[in-house]
DNA sequence: GAGTTTACGTCAGCCTTGTTGACTTTCCAA
DNA sequence: TTGGAAAGTCAACAAGGCTGACGTAAACTC
């Protein structure tokens, strides 16, 4: 509790229980609607989320190391393994032996991969195009600083790195 | 594609596919923080995130019945039952035959119940109050507003029917 | 040059949580 | 009163997390 019921007072009605719970069930659901788009085109091509994830953060740091991906991702190798390992056999994802150090795997998407890529990556947008086109400009500059106070501080360094050009 | 890279050139440079991907990856790493501290309370307990929806829309609505919480959820019942049954052996959770209709099951959580979820929803709206004081009133505005733009227009009306008042 | 560390891959096995299919009990309407 | 629909249960399977152990090659360090 601590803080809940009945406010300070002055302006922080925002920060009250029942705002925050309103938050939560409204993250809840959306994030539900979010992977929804992508989860019906990657069952057609019996993939699931996590080969969505690796897709997405390939296609945006072109020749990352599986470790990059990892930390990236926050899951385990035999984890990221598995799913890899699909997409290198089916010919999505190519896995180049490092220049400088032979030990490392550098990823790039094929244009199979690329393709498949875009068509996740549109849907997704499209969804989030028709939210902050309802929502408008004011409410996007909000929802993004929400989400970004949100993350853990390791997270968000991978983040901000991400966002601001690689 | 359709509207992206250039932009209409008046005000619309948040719909770029850029502003949009940033939204995305926004939406992945906060979801994932969002998740991380009742995952971490529910794994002492040895129950997962299934367990947590399941305590929490039980909370907000008192003597719901399965079929309810099956549309709130959006899983088959059969995964739902599997949850709803360690519950229910665990003592957490209390299935009262109905009195109209004896086939339905009318769901309440016992004081142990109340207990943990409100453990985990002390977690939950711990790290949310921090984000949100964070980023201020407005972006929190903005912040639900994008959210419920997001949301499936039938998925909408489960969270408006929450949100105000049961 | 030997020993340690790093990057990556793999095998085996476990758990949660989603799925479909088949079944019982209960209610309701023709 | 009977047949269908609805609520809920049991069984079995798959995806994708996880841990632990182990192997190999390359790089680094002393």
């Amino acid at each position: 509790m601590a803080e809940g019921g009945a406010a300070g007072g002055e302006g922080l009605l925002y920060l009250t229980d029942d705002q925050l719970r309103k938050g939560i069930e409204a993250m809840f659901f959306a994030y539900r609607a979010f992977t929804s788009d992508p989860d019906r085109i990657l069952a057609v091509h019996d993939y699931g989320r996590a080969h969505h994830r690796a897709l997405h953060f390939i296609h945006r740091s072109p020749g990352t190391t599986v470790t990059n991906l990892l930390a990236i991702l926050g899951v385990t190798k035999q984890s990221l393994n598995r799913v890899l390992r699909t997409l290198v056999e089916d010919g999505l994802v190519e896995a180049r032996i490092g220049h400088a150090d032979r030990r490392e795997r550098h990823l790039h998407l094929t244009a199979g991969g690329l393709a498949l890529e875009r068509q996740l990556s549109d849907a997704q947008r499209a969804r989030m195009r028709a939210a902050y086109r309802a929502a408008g400009p004011e409410a996007v500059a909000g929802f993004r600083l929400v989400l970004e106070a949100m993350m853990d501080a390791d997270t968000r360094r991978h983040y901000l790195r991400l966002r601001d050009g690689t």
